[in-house]
DNA sequence: AAGCCGGGGAG
DNA sequence: CTCCCAGGCTT
């Protein structure tokens, strides 16, 4: 809710988001994570008010040729918003279809997604899909839930597939574990005598596109004083330093769904002013991944 | 079809 | 600690 009643009251129409720079709707999405989707909905807003006068496209189709809305988003928009007979299937709803009619086939697979949206269409309820749609995800919520549903106090307890073969707790199924990749960050801190530092965008693929961050060193393995000074002699991004001291002790793991990444926060002390630097005050202005926000709190410069 | 994309909460 | 969670895009 915070997030959200800041991001409309900055931007209370879509002209107001497709005008804004992209940084401010970072800004206003950090901590969030899955920041594509704050840029897709950027990209979206400036198609709607360039392309669509303003006004959201209300069929289906159209809303899907939107950046960032796919099945299920586009379904809840046209049902939710323009009463289309278009049915929901989030996670919600394939864990109450799978249990309930007690579906086996992975609602991950190209199989399952095709059989759960078909299903899905079949028992929808199209004289009422606003409060069907946002029932049967409800019930999934609340109710039907991926641990410990209440089965023996749920209204459909006796015709619910799962709950005769005793398979609730097996049930939605889903193939495919993340393997998890590790990785070891090291973060250069850049402090000139008038307290500027350096912040770098990120740019390209992967994590964090388009958030900042200090200069970064990544290595295959733990780093170091002395690797950590041999990685960066020559390197032009780094200015000389008077100091280069390591300000976490304990190796800081922070964990992304399918990266670990171990982090060290280094300390760069330089004599030099740094011209094209950050100043230290102004930090807070960058939108940022999480790892860095928190090291940026507990950092007393 | 498989992989990638973040962070938080529950137990 | 470990486990679990979602929907869309890219490769």
């Amino acid at each position: 809710m915070p997030y959200y009643l800041r991001f409309v009251d900055a931007f209370p129409t879509v002209q107001d988001l497709a005008k804004a720079p992209e940084e401010q709707v970072l800004k206003l999405w950090q901590g969030l994570g899955y920041y594509s989707r704050a840029r897709n909905l950027h990209a979206t807003a400036k198609i709607v008010a360039n392309n669509f006068d303003g006004q959201f496209p209300n069929t289906y189709k159209e809303l899907k040729s939107l950046k960032g809305v796919g099945d299920y988003t586009a379904s809840a928009i046209a049902s939710f918003c323009f009463d289309a007979p278009e049915p929901v299937v989030d996670g919600n709803v394939y864990r109450v279809l799978s249990r309930y009619f007690g579906v086996d086939i992975p609602i991950n697979s190209t199989k399952g997604i095709k059989y759960f949206k078909e299903l899905a269409r079949e028992v929808m309820d199209s004289g009422n899909i606003r409060d069907y749609n946002q029932g049967i995800m409800e019930f999934g919520a609340v109710q039907c839930a991926p641990k410990k549903p209440y089965c023996l106090l749920c209204p459909l307890q006796e015709s619910c597939i799962a709950v005769k073969d005793g398979k609730v707790s097996e049930l939605p199924l889903k193939l495919n574990k993340t393997k998890v990749k590790n990785r070891y960050f090291n973060y250069v801190i850049p402090i000139d005598p008038e307290n500027n530092t350096i912040l770098e965008q990120r740019t390209g693929k992967g994590i964090w596109q388009n958030l900042y961050q200090f200069p970064l060193v990544e290595s295959d393995k733990n780093l170091k004083t002395e690797e950590l000074k041999l990685l960066i002699q020559g390197n032009g991004q780094l200015p000389e330093y008077e100091s280069l001291s390591l300000y976490n002790n304990e190796t800081i793991v922070h964990k992304l769904s399918h990266q670990h990444l171990h982090t060290k926060f280094w300390i760069l002390k330089t004599s030099y002013i740094l011209e094209e630097g950050t100043s230290w005050k102004k930090i807070g202005d960058f939108p940022v991944p999480v790892l860095i926000a928190d090291f940026i709190k507990t950092f007393k410069i």
